[in-house]
RNA sequence: GGUGGGGUGGCCGAGAGGCGAGGCAGCGGCCUGCAAAGCCGUAUACGCGGGUUCGAAUCCCGUCCCCACCUCCA
């Protein structure tokens, strides 16, 4: 079977074929970084790292793009409020007097822990807005050429996309302009219809000097939508594979940036991929509704990989409600996963670290991957293969092992667990984790000799005073196996 | 009002006309000195009411409920 993907354009799953062989582009929808990220915006990170993943486990070389919205109206808005008076002193994410590219730059490196800690791989290249002012200029004025765009006659330095203009406008969402809910408090200044966008805006008296630039139609800054459009264009090109995105980008975000590069005449994405929403006990998670968990209190809870699994277990195109067992259940998934590695390595030596290729994993799996990322349907073939290689653990057929243990390695790789360091298990320092190994081995030759004398009481002595610190035994075929204790997350 | 997506066993979550995905939790068993881990077995599941069919969770008709977007949002 070959690889096919929902397009939300098209409303249907159809076949991927990239405009170039071997290749293919991928653009997805950053932050805007105005404040700390919470889990959805690493959701849909993590869904289209998976995506990129498995493209180039399809041998296709990926390039990435995601950019950085680093100017808007609510950074500048937050930076403002952060010049008043004990403005700091209610939430500890605000800093004082916070200049508004300081407070930009700051949450975007937020952001980077955040996607780093998940394993989310760095894009090919990261973009920001304010870098591609140029480019911006240049497709406002080729829509203006071509009669897609204007300047607002109210003398506000506004330039405006004109939607009546463009009778493709709102088919991305299948909307009738003339159905739409009229936004109660948009500001209808110079626009000749309401559902006009801006391109630019002009500067106000309120805006900081260095929130403006100069433009052909006045001192400004760029309108929200333009500038993915500028930026896929400059580092994709005019038509590139695919366009990722939260669902709720899809309107106006995504239909304005297409309205706007189709009218400038450019074919633009071939694909468009949303992923769904995280909810909270059935709700949308929002700061508005007080529901929000941050990735680093998960992370906090359960550790990168239980919430890398987590975040990236069901298809993306679902919602993802999370409530309070959640990161329990896929601890214990993970516990599975990784004391199958952990044994099996034991056994028959932990494998080569290589190019994860399709053909290297079990067929079952790579065909759920192939229809439109059926990661549930891989986890499945992923616990499967866990299973059986645990029966061949047991039987001693460890050939049957070695061959478990690679896949399970290589599907673990696709789905992006590997790169989703483990602070308590993988990331501390190699000299104390021999040191304790040292001494742990230590215990356990001295639980070897008390069982061997049928000692249970000391042997279970040496037992029950490993686990009060923290870790835990477990008798094996190969020996007694010891690991860091699982916190079980709270939350 | 418009546009999409949903309702699957105690929970999460695939599937989309015919062998009951997978995980978590539960129960029974095997293994174990005891554990842990693992393995095996174990469920009148498909919102409700009709219909089509030899056969429907999957198709058709009706109906109820939920969520998202249409304003900033991953």
């Amino acid at each position: 079977m070959s690889l096919r993907f929902h397009d939300t354009a098209r409303a249907e799953v159809r076949p991927f074929e990239p405009l170039e062989p071997g290749r293919a582009s991928l653009y997805y929808c950053g932050a805007t970084v105005q404040g700390m990220p919470h889990v959805g915006h690493v959701r849909s990170a993590i869904a289209f790292d998976q995506l990129t993943r498995w493209l180039e486990a399809r041998g296709l070389r990926v390039t990435v793009v995601r950019n950085v919205t680093d100017i808007d109206d609510k950074i500048l808005a937050k930076s403002r409020d952060s010049f008043r008076e004990g403005a700091a002193d209610a939430d500890p994410a605000v800093v004082q007097d916070e200049p508004w590219w300081a407070l930009a730059y700051r949450f975007e490196q937020e952001f980077q822990r955040s996607y780093a800690a998940l394993g989310v791989r760095p894009p090919t290249y990261e973009p920001r807005a304010t870098g591609h002012i140029p480019e911006m200029h240049a497709l406002i004025q080729l829509l203006i050429d071509r009669g897609h765009a204007y300047p607002a006659p109210d003398g506000s330095g506004d330039v405006y996309f004109d939607v009546r203009s463009w009778p493709a406008y709102g088919s991305l969402t299948r909307q009738d302009i003339d159905e739409m809910q009229a936004a109660p408090d948009a500001d209808p200044r110079g626009k000749r219809d309401p559902r006009d966008f801006a391109l630019w805006k002009g500067a106000k008296e309120s805006d900081p000097v260095t929130a403006s630039w100069a433009s052909p139609w006045g001192t400004g800054r760029p309108g929200w939508h333009l500038e993915c459009s500028s930026m896929v264009t400059k580092y994709l090109g005019t038509e590139f594979d695919i366009h990722g995105g939260g669902l709720d980008l899809r309107f106006p975000h995504h239909e304005n940036e297409m309205a706007q590069s189709q009218a400038a005449g450019h074919a633009f994405a071939r694909f468009w991929m949303h992923n769904g929403m995280v909810t909270f006990e059935g709700e949308k998670m929002s700061k508005s509704l007080g529901n929000t968990v941050s990735p680093q209190e998960m992370i906090d809870a359960a550790g990168p990989r239980v919430v890398r699994y987590y975040l990236g277990q069901a298809h993306y195109r679902s919602v993802l409600d999370y409530r309070e067992t959640s990161l329990q259940e896929a601890a214990a998934a993970v516990a599975r996963i990784d004391g199958f590695i952990g044994k099996a390595s034991a056994r028959v030596g932990v494998p080569a670290v290589q190019q994860v290729r399709a053909a290297d994993l079990p067929a079952a799996f790579a065909d759920a991957m192939d229809d439109d990322l059926n990661v549930p349907q891989a986890l499945a073939v992923l616990h499967t293969t866990v299973r059986s290689g645990n029966t061949a653990l047991a039987s001693g057929d460890d050939a049957a092992v070695g061959a478990a243990l690679s896949a399970v390695v290589a599907m673990t790789g696709v789905l992006g667990l590997d790169d989703a360091g483990d602070v308590r298990a993988g990331g501390a320092d190699a000299a104390l984790a021999k040191a304790l190994d040292a001494l742990v081995g230590d215990r356990i030759a001295e639980r070897v000799d008390a069982r061997s004398a049928r000692d249970w009481a000391r042997a279970d002595a040496v037992r029950e005073a490993l686990s009060s610190a923290g870790i835990v035994l477990e008798d094996t075929a190969d020996g007694a196996r010891w690991s860091l204790a699982e916190d079980r997350p709270e939350a």
